[in-house]
DNA sequence: AGCATCTGATTAGGCGCCATAGTACTTCTC
DNA sequence: GAGAAGTACTATGGCGCCTAATCAGATGCT
């Protein structure tokens, strides 16, 4: 087995907010740095865990993103398309479908309305696939929020929103 | 015509949980699997907004949470520490400080204690560094969650602190 | 028709995160 | 002193994502 980290490691502390904002002075609110700080080490927790949970279904995230969009759409849609609605680039497509293609999970078909262009259908092996894992897969996810009553998580929900309109704010100009 | 031509790419709508729900049957509660998708893509968005913010002062996540962990304790500390505090592997610390060397940042002492272990420690263009970006970074950081009052963000510490906490129940078993 | 251009998809290469497995070496313990 | 355990590094590999360059079909303009 690995080493498992700390209990809570990677968890910035209040007190080490303030150290840090006040080493140099600095005008910043350590409760609002410390709320960011955790945010984002909670945003990377999230996504390793996320990687944990679908790669049991011999999956990733991307690769289960791109397959549950599919379904939802029918089952076929064009690399752009699928490129536009997961948020990522049309060559990240491209790579995720290769992986999905290899394991029989997807396939391509020439388009028929646009000759260079491809549509990627769902085959039945990965509607089935998509079927095995969701009883476990939704299950986990309910789990994952189940610490907080309904309206805790709507409230949550809310914050959260408005939280990832900030992330801008990380990246602007 | 339909409500939602899709703009935000990447963040899963009501319906569609209650759509992938029902096309099972299962007994899941859209709400709940609705705040945790919502949550997953969020951190993934965040997870790509810090390398963003990071890569400004030329770091990336990793590197930056490196370097201030080793301010916060004095400027030294030895690999399986920072492993340990990080919440990585080993082997993934030696990667960090190597790219942190390169640049000046760090450097390897040899122990004084123990002759098989090192110790990181923080150069003075390591502090430089630091202190050079902190204004814009903790700036940055307070914008992140200019959005939430500090009562929200109060509320939104709570919460996330219990989502996080169900996290384990993504990976267990 | 002919040529420029736009768009769809892919390739190549890069960087980021991280993990495991194996090796070398030191220290501690019996 | 011999073996166990700990420290660190190397090598390899996976995944995610990106940009830039390329190819091929579609379209538009004259």
């Amino acid at each position: 087995m690995t080493q498992h980290p700390a209990p809570d490691s990677g968890a910035p502390s209040l007190d080490q907010a303030r150290r840090q904002i006040a080493r140099y002075g600095l005008p910043a609110d350590p409760q609002a740095v410390l709320v960011a700080a955790r945010l984002m080490a909670a945003g990377a927790r999230l996504g390793q865990a996320g990687e944990v949970h679908f790669g049991r279904f011999g999956l990733s995230t991307g690769r289960y993103r791109l397959l549950a969009d599919l379904e939802d759409h029918g089952g076929e849609k064009s690399p752009s398309q699928l490129a536009a609605s997961l948020g990522v680039s049309r060559a990240t497509v491209t790579g995720l479908v290769d992986g999905l293609e290899r394991e029989g999970l997807v396939a391509r078909r020439p388009s028929t309305e646009d000759g260079r262009g491809n549509v990627v259908i769902l085959t039945a092996r990965g509607a089935d696939k998509l079927r095995d894992l969701a009883p476990e897969h939704f299950a986990r996810m309910q789990a994952l929020v189940g610490g907080l009553s309904v309206e805790e998580r709507a409230t949550f929900l809310d914050l959260l929103a408005r939280v990832v309109a900030g992330i801008d704010a990380l990246t602007a100009d």
